[in-house]
DNA sequence: AATGCGGGGGT
DNA sequence: ACCCCAGCATT
């Protein structure tokens, strides 16, 4: 059902000029800066994309720097945080941005929408912080926020859910200041209607016109589908050491962690047995072998359950998918995702 | 409409 | 364990 929220928004304002959080992308709200830091927070923390925002915009400091970055560095700026197809839209995006907008992002939610990695929360967000036009910007926290200001029980995945709060947002987002609106639901929604536990409910601007706190139904909104299992996936993780360089090698260029770096590895478990065989097969003449005990990693569908072996060479076969490489070299110049993390750090 | 895509912090 | 996070692209 639609629902009427027009008289949430002076309150709202009101509350997010004192409480709103100092953040590093608020400073200075460029366009580009905006940009960049609306893809990190895609799924991410404001925690999380503190520091890789500002070491992102110190060695890419324009549009013009991020087009024609070099691919390695730009995936070292966002080795760790995760969902590595967002620097490569960006990427994509600027080239674009350089070509066909004279390397200015287009001040219009439309042809935002356009640009590679900009869905309809991330153009809304450009749109009205960066160039105060009036658009919603709809995130997890707006949809918290307001299905429980308004009781509403509706599955927020529904598309039709969606157009409808999107439709009921603007009606009331003013034009004035429609940059703070948003980031004023959302910051209510990360800081005090928070998800999980319970909200704070007693420190809330709008307490006393939401349903959901009048009902005392807030905590089970909003509803959304059950999510499905984890795959589990067991791994071998190889750390094989020649002389003083590490083996390392290339994934895949689709998939899971598409193009970037990692530890050989073979499916299974394998005994340290088998492990001593595979690695006398593929990798080389063994001078000596340890296990490095078990591990495992979550990403969001899959979870690795990895057992690691420590392996040194006497000397090395020819193979074309490993490279040759020291600690320091993978710190500066190789993205190795966290999954490997544990096991480099044994060595 | 459903699925794949990372990593981390809170309860 | 399970939650979810300033979502988007692809199928």
């Amino acid at each position: 059902m639609s629902y009427n929220y027009s008289e949430i928004t002076s309150y709202l304002l009101d509350w997010y000029d004192l409480n709103a959080r100092i953040l590093p992308w608020r400073d200075n709200p460029k366009p580009y800066y905006v940009w960049i830091s609306e893809i990190m927070l895609q799924q991410t923390r404001v925690e999380a994309v503190k520091p890789y925002f500002d070491r992102f915009i110190t060695n890419l400091p324009d549009i013009k720097a991020l087009a024609m970055a070099e691919e390695d560095k730009l995936l070292k700026l966002w080795e760790g945080l995760g969902y590595y197809n967002r620097v490569r839209n960006l990427q994509t995006a600027a080239i674009t941005i350089m070509n066909e907008y004279d390397g200015v992002l287009p001040p219009s939610y439309n042809e935002l929408l356009k640009l590679k990695g900009i869905g309809p929360y991330t153009a809304g967000a450009i749109a009205s912080i960066a160039y105060q036009i009036p658009v919603p910007a709809i995130d997890g926290n707006v949809y918290r926020v307001t299905k429980r200001i308004a009781g509403s029980f509706d599955d927020i995945t529904k598309a039709s859910v969606q157009k409808e709060l999107e439709k009921d947002l603007l009606v009331i987002i003013p034009k004035d200041r429609p940059g703070d609106f948003n980031q004023a639901l959302m910051e209510l929604g990360a800081t005090i209607c928070i998800p999980n536990g319970k909200p704070l409910c007693e420190k809330c601007p709008v307490m006393h016109l939401c349903r959901g706190f009048r009902n005392g139904t807030m905590c089970s909104i909003p509803i959304k589908p059950e999510k499905k299992k984890r795959k589990l996936e067991d791994r071998t993780i190889l750390v094989i050491e020649y002389q003083d360089k590490i083996a390392i090698r290339r994934r895949e260029n689709k998939g899971l962690l598409a193009g970037l770096w990692e530890l050989p590895s073979v499916d299974g478990k394998l005994n340290i047995i088998e492990g001593e065989e595979y690695s006398s097969k593929y990798i080389g003449n063994i001078k000596s072998l340890e296990s490095l005990g078990e591990e495992k990693h979550i990403f969001s569908h899959i979870e690795w359950r990895m057992v690691g072996y420590r392996i040194r060479l006497n000397k090395i076969m020819e193979d074309n998918n490993l490279i040759w490489v020291t600690r320091e070299e993978i710190e500066e110049k190789y993205t190795l995702p966290s999954a490997f993390e544990a096991y480099i750090k044994k060595i």
